[in-house]
DNA sequence: CAAATGTATGATCATTTGTTCATGTATACA
DNA sequence: TGTATACATGAACAAATGATCATACATTTG
């Protein structure tokens, strides 16, 4: 009676497969997946800090920033005058990872 | 002289990432998920089968399909009058395995 | 408290994406 | 050969996203 699914075997209900498309949604994007790549070797960073990094002008950066903070992507505390984003969803590194990986890419 | 970077550390370049972008573009969408769900329990399946199984209509699917297909996820071969369409880059199910997975969703 | 620095926000515009509808094309079959 | 079935395509439009600019807000420092 086990359910003989191969182990890639997908079943998620639709509210699930709207918060996986949400969060995809939410990465799908150069600068997105930049920022996550930084992130992913430092604890923290400034706004200023990836944004030098990345060359990416300070308010267009402030846009993605807070977009992926709101979905729960990153988080963020003041220090002073600079705030600092980290990774809140490590997971989104192992997707990343996955598909980066990929020899046809 | 080895770098110490963590296990989960990211370092793709920027045409990579423009590439992740892509397919988690291509993905990110709750029928595509969808879509990717039932071709990873199926070696394939014909338009009107997809259609049924996730009560999309017949040409907002293909529109879909189409894109997917455009983007090297899915592949396609005809047999008689019907298109029967399979998953090309598996690698998404593990991508939407992973983000599933998290608890939090 | 005024000026400087670091970051956020809101308006606006261009681009992309999603949907619908009408129609086109390919195959099968009477 | 004509009709039905299965799928694709293109135009048109709405909605979401991305970029830019101007400006606002918070904190530190003089």
């Amino acid at each position: 009676m086990t359910p003989t699914t191969a182990p890639t075997d997908l079943n998620l209900t639709t509210e699930k497969m709207e918060k996986v498309a949400f969060i995809l949604k939410t990465t799908a994007h150069p600068t997105r997946i930049a920022i996550v790549q930084l992130l992913s070797g430092q604890e923290s960073l400034s706004v200023t800090d990836i944004s030098e990094k990345l060359s990416v002008e300070q308010s267009l950066l402030s846009h993605h920033l807070t977009g992926m903070k709101l979905k729960g992507i990153l988080s963020s505390t003041r220090d002073g005058k600079n705030i600092f984003y980290s990774l809140k969803m490590r997971e989104v590194v192992d997707v990343i990872q996955c598909l980066a990986s990929c020899t046809f890419l």
